[in-house]
DNA sequence: ACAATATACGAACGTTCGTTCTATTAGTCA
DNA sequence: TGACTAATAGAACGAACGTTCGTATATTGT
């Protein structure tokens, strides 16, 4: 059978968009299910419960987060400019028409900070997973020689991940036209200091 | 009278610590009712809808923000040192009781970045005299010599407030006990870095 | 083409939501 | 103390929520 799992692709795609405007807990089925053309019970039969679909939903945006933004940067040489190349397609992949509401992985860090459940679980295991990637790469670096001896790369990743941040902040809250070079700036202070 | 003032009171401050762990959508008539131990009613008419509850509660915090954490840090020596009690004062106000759910500003930028209305915009309008407020001790370093000349200060402003991003992002999603001191580490950095 | 099955609908469920009324109680001021 | 008003309760509303169920319709493999 392959007619449900078309269909379930294309409801879940709207579904990421809403939860990427609305948040996690702003999804509801209903409103899906008016968006789609589909009655409440039709989209309901292909998760089986709202926290199944939410699960989807996060599974969706991390593959797609691997698609874009890791696995184009695992392409480039590896080191300083593959951490360049990361942190560009991230905040690139911000932008795309799918994330019409900026990260849905930044907006769930702060939604699901303080709701204990699987969801929380999964989207914490992303995150570390996503620190844990940064601070491969920067090691890399420190292995060729290009970061300096000893350089704390957990503590890069830190950084790193904090600039995303204040982009994204800085981007969708206070739509600032600067965001995005202000972002490269301070990239370019961490790269340059964990270089001396 | 004055009998409604109180209790007005207590429902924010019960408030604040729900939109605190549920966000500013998360929270409910209902719910704060039962908590209360008062009817929904009785609820509603102190403020007259729920967006109103809801500015209620936004002022309600950033009040209690400009008191724990500007006004201390106002009282410091300028330069450097405010900049640090600043920053200091900032991450210890999230961690006051009231906050149970984390600061509550940083959860409102994310979740209403695309809720457009009066919660927004006091939102925003709150966020960027925040920046700013950053922004001028940091020129006050620089017009003391402390901080070098020609030092972008509304840079400074945003990788300040990323690094308190990322704190957060560390200490309550990830639950990382060394989010104090990778935050406290990177602030180092950046004042390090706005001397030479 | 036929049987098997996957897919979707529509109605109804019990809750909860914000909001609106009408009373009744409690507090304040003369 | 008495008159007035503010404060709260309680019931009801329409709408939306997630979920369940029985039924009809497509789609599939043979």
């Amino acid at each position: 059978m392959q007619k449900g799992e078309q269909t379930r692709a294309s409801i879940l795609h709207r579904a990421v968009s809403m939860a990427s405007v609305r948040g996690f807990e702003g999804i509801s089925i209903g409103r899906l299910a008016s968006e789609a053309g589909m009655s409440k019970s039709g989209i309901f039969g292909h998760f089986g419960s709202k926290e199944a679909l939410q699960l989807a939903i996060l599974e969706f945006v991390v593959e797609d987060f691997k698609l874009n933004v890791i696995g184009p940067a695992l392409r480039e040489p590896t080191g300083e400019t593959r951490l360049r190349a990361l942190f560009a397609n991230w905040l690139d992949w911000t932008g795309t028409e799918l994330l019409a509401g900026g990260c849905p992985l930044v907006a769930a860090s702060v939604e699901l900070d303080d709701q204990p459940g699987d969801l929380r679980d999964s989207l914490v295991e992303q995150q570390e997973s996503w620190l844990d990637c940064i601070r491969r790469m920067a090691q890399k670096a420190v292995a060729e020689g290009v970061f300096r001896d000893g350089l704390d790369t957990r503590q890069f990743a830190f950084e790193f991940h904090g600039i995303g941040l204040a982009f994204n902040f800085a981007r969708r809250l206070l739509q600032d036209p600067k965001a995005r070079t202000r972002a490269d700036q301070a990239v370019d202070r961490l790269i340059q200091s964990a270089k001396a």
